[in-house]
This record gives structure tokens, C-alpha cells and sequence, in this order.
DNA sequence: TGTACATCAGTGAACGCGCGTTCACTGATGTAC
DNA sequence: TGTACATCAGTGAACGCGCGTTCACTGATGTAC
């Protein structure tokens, strides 16, 4: 056994970590394998000792974001109101429609970074992305006050959408101005929503 | 003068159009000139006779889109509610969140369908864009009732998030059930707002 | 403790292919007579 | 009305390049003695 039986792993995480951030940044067809080994540290060759194809580690790249705690994530960037009742709801919100998050282009969420070229990937991905989708819906809606589940449902949808969705939109433009007003404009509407659960107001 | 003068523009907005519907496709990067061309009816060569670069194709392809009003295009698509009150805004929202509009690939908005690659484009695509989202933008702050003007603007801002948002997301999930339950989940969240003018509602 | 060895993660040259772009040409067309 | 011609939109072979992938190899490592 020449390497210690973790080497490998460590090494097949990096590569994937490299990748997550050169694919965020410039999409799947843009970033080369090279350019992926390289910043991790290795020659092109190697790259098939570790992933078949291409897209298996698309696959991996995605899915390598759901596997952290998003709050773990979010930590470094939640605003200054811990210790206070809200909810985790608010705390995620808060944290993802914030401007360090707009501007962590390496470890913003991909569901922000990569919706159209999820929507053209094959079926693996769209269903990593769907999981994503459905656990960030699940945590706002654990913020909703009780009404009947499927309007609860519903608008958990809905403000899930309206927060990545406002922060696509915001990262698509040049002018800085505009894309935090885009952004701080859709925080103010979501939390002044009559949706919350009463001791997080 | 060996052509009629219009021929050379009949050409090069059939190359747009057919640019135009490949990228809503699969993006800007996966869509080759050859592609584009052999879709117009033209081979690759004459390309350049028109363009100077792909990049130049892809600003005018985005812009096209500007260029129809969004009333006409959208005109199919509305729902049965001709001759009431209700306000352009509303018919927006309710053609721009139609289940025909989500299966309407080659038609669909461009900030539908490339929002991640305009991220990454040059100066020149992403101001087109943003052109297209305070087109939008404005449209629907004429369809909510007189705050003051910060109040209405801002409010705007996160419903036209909430509709590109949850069209974007819907694309991006292979279960079309879920897809349209995002859709319409989105669409009443935002007519149910308190926000719009009286006649609306 | 020291050495010889087998393993296999990593290397880098090479492959075939499709891309964006160039260019010498062709032939359909409107015009002049 | 008929013909000869100049124009230039469109053709298709060719280019150089970078890509994903393959493969024979190298050399750092843990193990056996």
C-alpha cells in the first residue's frame, strides 16, 4: 500500500473543491479539466484516476455544496442579531440576501451561480439542484406561522424563489448600485411579509 | 446593386432570430456558428459577411428580445381576462408566470434562460440586460397603488425578482409538477400582495 | 534500524475532434445598353 | 424586350487552437524482511 488509504480521497476532494469554485465563477463548458488540476495542484492526466468523466465531477461539484451545514457556511456572514428569538429561517435569509454573499463569487450558493446551466445538464444534476431547492424551501417554511399546510407550502416556494431569484438577477448586472438595491430591496419585502412566525418580529 | 437592399437585413435578422432561439436553448457557449447558420439556411462561411465576432451575434441576440414590445409577444399567452380592469401589470405577471410561458423554450425571455451566462458576458450583453430588467421593473410599479416612491420602486424590484426567479428555478427541475407548483405558487403569492392599485384586484 | 521491492497516484506527450475564423471562389441578381 | 456585365451575398475547403480523453511511464511511498 504505497500511500496512506486517505491520500487518494483528500486529493479527489480538492479537485472537486477547485472545480465548485472554477465553475461558479465561469460555468461548466468555460472551465477546462486542466484548468481544474492545475488549481489543485496536479497535471491533466491524473484527473481520470479519480472521475470517469467530465460531468461525473459536475455531478460532485454541485453536490459538494448540500453536503456542508448551510448555516456552517453562512456562519462567517450572518448579521449581528445572535442570541436574539429569531429564527433560522430569518438567520438564512438574512445571510443569503446579504452583500458578502453577493460578492463570495467562489462560495456563493450554485443555486444562484449556475441555474441555466443546471437546467441544460442531464438528469443527475437537475436532481442534486432540485434537492438544494427543496431543503432551502423546508427551512424558510419551519419560519411560517401555522396556517393550513399547503399555503404554508406555497409561500415557502414562493420567498424561496424570490431569493435566489433576486440574487441571479442581482449578479447579472454591472452596476453595483443597482444589484444590492435589487438585492436589499427583496430582503425588506421578504421579512415584511404578515408570514412569520410571531416571535420573529 | 446585385440584391434588393433589404436582402442583406432579411438575412442577418434570420441569423439573430435562429441565434436567438439556440442560445435560449443551450446557452452561448454550447451553440456553434455552424449551428446557427445551417438553422438560418446559410453555411458557415457567409457569417462573417454579417458579424464581426460570436460575441457581437450573442449582444444582438439578447437585444432582439428588447426590441418586440412584450405586450406582443406575450399576446398568445394571456389568460382569459380581456376587457376587464385589470392593468398591464397583471397581464404581464400572469402571461410572464403562464405554464405556456415555462414550456415556451425558444420564446421565453432571455432573462429566463441566460441569466447565469449574461453573468459571465462582457460589458455590452449584461447592459442589454439590464435594459430588459428596469423594462420590467417599471411596468410593474405602474400596476401598484401611490406610496411614496422609494416604498413602490423597491417593491417592484422584488416582484420582478420573484417572477424572473421562479420561472428561472422551474426550468431547472426535470419534475414538472414541482416545476409548476413553483410557477403558480410564485404567481398568487404576488396577486395576493396588498400592493396593487384597487382596480386590480 | 536499514534496504529492496511492489504498488499505484500522478505525469506529460499524444490522439482525434469540433470550434471560431479566414479566404479564394461562385453564381444569382439588378442594371446599362 | 434581350443580352452582357459588374456586384457582392453566400460557399466550402482550410487554418490553428484548445478541448476531453488515452496511455505508457515515473517516482514517492508503506511494507516485508
Amino acid at each position: 500500500m504505497p500511500y496512506r488509504p486517505e491520500h487518494k480521497q483528500e486529493t479527489r476532494e480538492r479537485i472537486v473543491e477547485s472545480a465548485r469554485q472554477l465553475f461558479n465563477r465561469r460555468g461548466f463548458s468555460d472551465v477546462s479539466i486542466d484548468e481544474i488540476m492545475s488549481d489543485a495542484g496536479l497535471t491533466r492526466g491524473g484527473f481520470y484516476n479519480h472521475f470517469d468523466t467530465k460531468d461525473e465531477l459536475y455531478c460532485e461539484a454541485v453536490a459538494a455544496y448540500t453536503q456542508c451545514n448551510p448555516t456552517d457556511r453562512w456562519d462567517g456572514v450572518t448579521f449581528d442579531m445572535n442570541g436574539s428569538g429569531r429564527t433560522l429561517a430569518h438567520e438564512l435569509i438574512n445571510a443569503y440576501l446579504s452583500s458578502e454573499h453577493l460578492g463570495d463569487i467562489d462560495g456563493q450558493c450554485p443555486m444562484i451561480s449556475l441555474p441555466s446551466d443546471v437546467a441544460r445538464a442531464g438528469p443527475e444534476v437537475r436532481s442534486v439542484y432540485q434537492r438544494l431547492l427543496q431543503g432551502m424551501g423546508s427551512m424558510i417554511e419551519e419560519g411560517l406561522k401555522s396556517e393550513n399546510a399547503q399555503t404554508r407550502r406555497r409561500t415557502a416556494l414562493a420567498i424561496t424563489a424570490l431569493c435566489i431569484g433576486s440574487m441571479v438577477v442581482a449578479r447579472t448586472v454591472d452596476d453595483e448600485e443597482f444589484a444590492n438595491e435589487m438585492r436589499e430591496a427583496s430582503r425588506q419585502f421578504i421579512l415584511n411579509q404578515d408570514v412569520w412566525k410571531p416571535d420573529t418580529t
